[in-house]
DNA sequence: ACTGAAAATTTCCGCTC
DNA sequence: GAGCGGAAATTTTCAGT
């Protein structure tokens, strides 16, 4: 499926992805052609979902990182899209443990933060909220 | 500092970062150089990190995802280093609330997780964990 | 999977506003 | 300082092998 070689592609395109196919092909022994023909058969079998740019969000104007934990009176496996119209909200994931869902939420201010909880509570099944604000991100990195 | 046109820019390259220049450009009434240029500067001032590919984890092999609240009974705050040092942590966060830290992780199956837990429990002032196994991700997008 | 040539893109330049 | 337009260098793409 994904052999040793696909796995050295996709490191050095995470790592700087406007890598060209000849230095690619260079640094795992093959053409430039060849290098390009898996790249693009990973993009196909979506093994590499897209290519995109990170943004620095503090310059953008979002400082503010928080975690939310929400509880639920109610099986909230249907509340997906329901979360994903909240647009602050970066990532929701269904969890095992003490509360249903994760949320990691992105915002200018604190006072976007209050606002991004209080739709929280208006989705079905909510019944709770506990906040975890980031004060220093030690790093986030691309795992390999 | 970053205006309009900027914005749109990023949020194009966000959405897809192998667009031509020449396509950039006439998104946002520019020549194909102009585009460039303002990318450029923006990479130049770091509000665009990096180009990257986003990649599917489970088609990888990782298959686990987990957030790991961490207790701890001494400040944390010199722990980045010795936290990024485990592999499978991809996110690390030092948050206000009840716990110290906060960790994402990214395992192959639960076996790995636990491996994990032994050495954040090696880190200096960790008094204890908290684990939260992601049973379904709703999303993981990127902000705009 | 490689080669070689055509097509497209990136990058750089002098010039203008 | 920002943008334009074109030319040069590089990369991507696509035959055929």
């Amino acid at each position: 499926m994904v052999d040793e070689i696909d796995r050295t592609l996709i490191s050095l395109l995470q790592d700087d992805a406007t890598r060209s196919y000849a230095t690619l092909g260079q640094a795992v022994g093959l053409s430039s052609g060849a290098a390009h023909e898996r790249v693009r058969k990973l993009r196909e079998r979506g093994v590499i979902r897209r290519t995109t740019i990170e943004v620095d969000q503090a310059a953008l104007g979002r400082t503010v990182t928080a975690y939310v934990l929400v509880d639920s009176d109610t099986w909230m496996g249907d509340s997906g899209a329901a979360l994903a119209a909240i647009p602050d909200i970066e990532e929701a994931h269904v969890i095992a443990g003490q509360a249903s869902v994760l949320l990691k939420v992105r915002t200018s201010a604190t006072r976007e933060l209050q606002d991004v909880l209080r739709r929280v509570f208006e989705v079905d099944g909510v019944s709770g909220t506990r906040s975890a604000v980031v004060l220093e991100t030690f790093f986030e990195r691309t795992l390999t």
